[in-house]
RNA sequence: GCGCCUGUAGCUCAAUCGGAUAGAGCAACAGCCUUCUAAGCUGUAGGUUGCUGGUUCGAUUCCAGCCAGGCGCACCA
């Protein structure tokens, strides 16, 4: 519906300027808006404000010559003619075009654009909403990638919400959409939980260990290490520590990855790809991805280091990626996993990462725009960490000292569509407040419910009238524009109007990354529907107002379902 | 000290790339179930958008400077 009409206003601005009438100043983008107030029409433009610079003219005598214009039948007949060999849907008519305020233009349409919106809603069911902005456009989403030393916890579980979410919206728009975890299976760390793993095993058959601060502390590791025991015997207890160690460091790795993707199941999440940091050490990858970046003359060595001159590209300190004692270093191999995500064909790159790691967003920009690639299709997305409270009480998490709740938790007792809701609600650059025993009550004061129970009345109500021998799927395809014609209340509309928004949200929240517009969306969509609901009934003794208003119904259904499935949320048929 | 993010109703958050009178939920108070699901609905109340300037027809939004909070500033990953 917008989309048409913003075709409709650029086609008669293009006209005015062939004829002189506005200056050939490009006009950039359009803007339309649905206004909050019901008197300021279905539409809105201020175009005549931002042209009225340009043209050195007051806005409302350009609002008035483009008003006069946008009401032109012989114009408006050439547009059609040309849009419809575009297979673009018809321009609605209007009922007036008005100009207010300092310089707006309004457009009020009629009833009965609105009802044939409500058909094509209709028509298009599981796919209203989808568009092809995208242009088919590979996209890769990289998200989660939580080191495999513990279990998920809360903070990724808004990562995984917040990347699935995207993957979707962005699908939904036309992108050609993958998921990617990456895996940092190299490094320190996973010496270390080798070592707190065969400690724990030791500590098994009675011997007193000393864990090392910075070792693994939770009981998770305690519980490997009895897997170990129950396999294995105790064939560890003897010989050196040191030929024992690479064994416990696969192990603890393997059952903790098994976990990881175990629980991103349960949470409805999937990758397409998984990538192990050390396959990129493998094959030479770091040393093409460094000669790429020597060719850039952006490599120099400094005591014994190897050094990347980030600072030419914005960073504030250089980089190393060598150290002194010839191992690379984690950024190295960072490097060459991005080079090597542009050579495998994506159009834009997408990482979300946790708060923490912000500092990290300036370097591998520089590395990736010396490489050559252009720094915008790069794009990070930082999403704040969740505080986690219960009782209103901060719970203070650290993987380290063991002590944390794990997505799994917390999955276990709100489930996976109040979990994901939670999580998608809030812009991902705001903190997160997560209150387990707020979200474990389950009740009102969680929105999804309200949403899905939205979902879930229709559907009853669907059911009642098949029990009162209503032909839904007949009603629901055989409907005329005569028939729609009885839906006028001002709720009536209203409903209407704001599932029509829905593609234009569902691609502007695409855009933006911001999957949380969704869920305010929907939360009010849901709100009428409850109101009205409550207001009216739809199975009356008016035959033919039934039938109109089963359509509405199912047209705020088809919504409702379409927008929980991009949040990965579930539209249950009954409550 | 430097950098990134955030300051909006008592609380948690929105606000359509700068638009018209800044909106929801929760909490509070008063009501609504013989009817298609009360996990719902109706009504009341709540604001100097952290502060001070600037940019212009117009600022919660953009810019500058303060104030407050969070996070980061490794030859760790």
């Amino acid at each position: 519906m917008k989309t048409v009409l913003l075709k409709w206003i650029e086609f008669v601005v293009k006209k005015a300027q062939e004829a002189g009438r506005l200056t050939d100043a490009p006009c950039l983008e359009i803007p339309l808006e649905t206004p909050k107030k019901e008197g300021h029409g279905d539409f809105a433009t201020t175009l005549p404000l931002i042209l009225a610079k340009v043209e050195g003219r007051p806005p409302r005598e350009i609002a008035t010559q483009l008003a006069e214009q946008l009401n032109n039948l012989a114009l408006r007949e050439s547009f059609e003619e040309a849009n419809r060999l575009k297979d673009g849907s018809p321009l609605p008519s209007f009922e007036k075009i008005e100009i207010a305020g300092p310089g707006y233009i309004n457009f009020f349409l009629t009833k009965a654009s609105w009802h044939q919106e409500l058909i094509n809603i209709l028509r298009a069911d599981k796919n209203y909403g989808r568009t092809s902005e995208g242009e088919g456009k590979k996209v890769q989403i990289e998200f989660v990638s939580a080191n495999p030393t513990g279990p998920l916890h809360v903070a990724h579980g808004r990562a995984a919400a917040l990347g699935d979410a995207l993957a979707r919206l962005l699908k939904s728009v036309g992108y050609q959409v993958d998921r990617e975890y990456y895996i940092n299976d190299v490094g320190g760390q996973m010496d270390l939980l080798g070592k707190s793993t065969y400690l724990r095993y030791r500590e098994l058959y009675g011997e007193e260990i000393n864990l090392p601060e910075e070792g693994y502390q939770g009981d998770y590791i305690i519980e490997i290490a009895r897997a170990v025991r129950g396999e294995e015997s105790d064939r560890y207890m003897y010989g050196p520590a040191e030929s024992h160690l690479p064994f416990f460091t696969r192990y603890s790795y393997e059952t903790i990855l098994g976990w990881i993707r175990r629980d991103l199941k349960t949470f409805r999440v999937h990758f397409d790809t998984w990538t192990p940091e050390a396959e990129i050490h493998q094959e030479n990858k770091i040393d093409a991805a460094l000669k790429l970046l020597e060719s850039k003359k952006v490599l120099f060595e400094d005591e014994g280091a190897l050094w990347v001159k980030t600072t030419a590209y914005g960073d504030d300190k250089d980089r190393v990626v060598r150290r002194r004692n010839q191992k690379l270093t984690y950024f190295a191999a960072d490097i060459a996993y991005h080079r090597e995500k542009f050579e495998r064909g994506y159009d834009r790159l997408i990482n979300i990462w946790g708060a923490d790691h912000h500092g990290y967003i300036a370097r591998i920009k520089a590395v990736v725009e010396a490489m050559g690639y252009a720094p915008k299709r790069l794009q990070i997305l930082i999403h704040q960490l969740v505080n986690l409270l219960r009782d209103g009480k901060q719970v203070k998490m650290s993987k380290r000292s063991g002590e944390f709740i794990t997505l799994r938790d917390v999955v276990e007792e709100v489930g996976v569509d109040a979990t994901r809701f939670f999580f998608l609600m809030r812009r991902s650059d705001t903190s997160l407040d997560f209150d387990l025993e707020l979200a474990k009550k389950a009740t009102n004061e969680n929105p999804v419910f309200y949403v899905q129970y939205a979902h879930a009345r229709v559907c009853s109500i669907e059911r009642v009238a098949k029990d009162r021998d209503w032909d839904i799927e007949d009603v629901v395809h055989n409907i005329t524009m005569e028939e729609l014609a009885l839906l006028a209340l001002p709720e009536e509309q209203a409903l209407i109007k704001q599932a029509s928004r829905y593609p234009d949200l569902a691609l502007s929240a695409a855009e933006a990354l911001e999957p949380h517009r969704m869920t305010f969306y929907l939360q009010e969509l849901a709100g009428m529907l409850h109101r009205f609901y409550f207001g009216h009934r739809i199975i009356i003794e008016d035959a033919a107002l039934t039938k109109a208003r089963l359509v509405l119904m199912r047209a705020i259904r088809i919504v409702l379902h379409n927008g929980l499935d991009l949040l990965g949320i579930s539209a249950p048929e009954q409550m």
